[in-house]
DNA sequence: GATGAATGAGAATTCATTCAT
DNA sequence: TATGAATGAATTCTCATTCAT
């Protein structure tokens, strides 16, 4: 029994150290694939940076592609955190929240996320595995609450399923990109003001008549 | 002073064979970056494109990276489109067609051209040379009319700074990504109907109470 | 007429470059191979051998199973040699002259072929491809051959069939391999010797009563 | 003396441990060969095979190319299946008996050793260290025999040396190349029918005047 | 100028072997 | 002794660039 206690402690460190290496390499070629772009990348950086030899990347991924998708499916898309939590907006409040968290979440590794999701958008076979689906769901989703919100008047009329794809592509849009334009002068400050500024402006395109973001500054 | 003539006429003829020629190699370019990423493409496929010899390519444009950046300085960029003629919006209906012009533009080459900007948009020399310079400008000329039309009553009251960057950052993200989401299904219809309404909701979200674009289609 | 004249020239010029240099790095190779065995020769060396760079392997040929392809499709494989000729055979002097012919011949190239041929032999794929149907059909023609020796009396009675397939496998396997026992210490006469021997052996088998091939030594 | 006893029997024990390992490693590593050929065999798939870890083989063998050699010098090649009992051969009866065993061998580890065969054939060191003498031994056994059997008048009238490396030559060949030729279709007794049908041949061609296995049947 | 073969630096990947546990 | 992750040299192949024709 000890030793089965012994042989099971043994299996499970070695189970985490092998976790762990994963995610070194992972978190090393995400940051390599986010600076060069994914062709651009070479195995001997994402190696160099993970601090092993290039050949021990082989020993837990089988590819470069492997170790790209292996990104793409681990951390949760954009698309993800817009998904969670939408069934339970049922007021403008709800909405604001929902738009606010999904853009302006605080994920670590979102500056080095974006290129790498840029990645999956760009490549047409991991669009397709990674990301249709999701966003099929995200639409239908979310034209069904936005339908609700006009029949409770908290949205303007629009048209649902027309609106729906509009903002998503708009969100998805936005969120790949907006650090760019100004990369090296602005302050986080300066960036959240602008982020939340683009979020009012959305918002108040779509509630009408009311800034909704504004007030909560 | 006939042979002067003579020798002058074959200059330019020169030139000119010359200039068609760096246009089709451009063009060949464009449309592989634009199919493949820049950092896939090969010299051999833009040279099979353009139907010359691989190495002809070099009687043209110092490297591969040469051809890149004089695509991206010779195509007006989104940028370009939306500063010419941003002085001349004094009114709503001015705003208004200066977006939709801007964002709907009929340009044969966007779609090629939105993948070659992207790579602009990644590469930090590339942007800091062929795109920084561009965007504070057009932030400050955005910025100016903002404040005028704030003034004048047809744009709701907003910091003009802020939200000429972050329209900007809008704009941008959305001139470069709106179609990606919907590839298989959407007939053009359905993409103008979805871009239309992106805009729409962009342009109530600035001006507030009013629909500025539903009531053009 | 000149022009068109000059045009041709270059084009035929160049052909026969084009073959030149494959022929040279089929030949660089087969000497690898042959040396090495196919797994363990390298395109380094085959480069090495052929007097290029490494890289110009793949102006030629599209990978080293290419060039393994290209020389075994192009040389005539012993399997062939035994083909051509085999319909003529009607006697016992015939049939003599035709497996001297195919085990001794002087191919300058035999000895560096026999390991080449020895891969195409191991090689599941590569055999299905270039040598199975070629030994089904020599065999059948062989039983024909066979029958009618029988039939005329200058082959001693036995089954065409089962016959047919077990000298082809002798020949096959004789001419793979028969230099291999000896290889340093004999002499070319000394191997025709032994080769003629053996030969000598297969046909008195087949004929019964009388040496077919002694009296002509 | 009783520690003694128990420390010779841990010796023993221990002995006979290494040994049963050795023997799995090399029946993993011989039939791995046997399928992919040394150069492409690699030492996981001998270790998976054998069961165990890769490292493990390093603790029993210094080598890959030892396992190698290991198992060309333990088991007994088809030369020293003809070698055994090549003295005791006296009369027409025993030489066809000797020949057949040779061939026909119900060795179950037959076709996993001809690949493995091949490669000592092919290697120039492994051919020089573990078949040349063999086979200078077996010839000249060879041609004692032949000399006997030509004098008695159980064999034809022939030169017993180059007769000798002949019969050899062809008999080394065809025990290793046989099945090649036919692999997909043949019955196990098709593969009979034409493996006695070759030996036939063989046989009636040495002895003459009378065929020498038919009547076996 | 035009050509495209030649180049060689590097890319991804494999694998025999070592070594810490 | 057994393990299997780590190593890094070696391998096949790619591709921007050069250069002789």
């Amino acid at each position: 029994m000890m030793d089965d206690q012994n042989h099971q402690d043994g299996f499970a460190r070695r189970e985490r150290r092998v976790g762990r290496r994963q995610e070194e390499i992972l978190q090393a070629a995400a940051s390599v694939f986010a600076a060069k772009g994914y062709a651009s990348a070479t195995t001997r950086e994402i190696a160099a940076t993970a601090d092993i030899a290039e050949g021990s990347i082989y020993n837990y991924f089988s590819s470069k592609r492997d170790i790209l998708i292996s990104i793409i499916s681990r951390f949760p898309s954009p698309v993800d955190r817009l998904l969670s939590g939408i069934e339970r907006v049922t007021d403008r409040e709800g909405f604001v929240r929902l738009i606010e968290r999904a853009v302006l979440a605080p994920a670590p590794e979102q500056p080095c996320m974006r290129t790498i999701i840029q990645e999956a958008w760009t490549d047409d076979e991991l669009f397709r595995q990674y990301q249709a689906g999701h966003i099929e769901e995200l639409t239908s989703r979310l034209a069904r609450v936005i339908s609700r919100g006009v029949k409770a008047g908290w949205l303007r009329s629009m048209d649902p399923d027309v609106t729906a794809s509009a903002v998503i592509a708009l969100l998805m849009a936005f969120m790949m990109h907006p650090m760019r334009a100004f990369p090296a002068v602005e302050t986080p400050e300066a960036r959240t003001r602008r982020v939340r500024s683009a979020i009012d402006i959305l918002l108040y395109g779509l509630m009408g008549n009311q800034s909704p973001g504004q007030e909560k500054e």
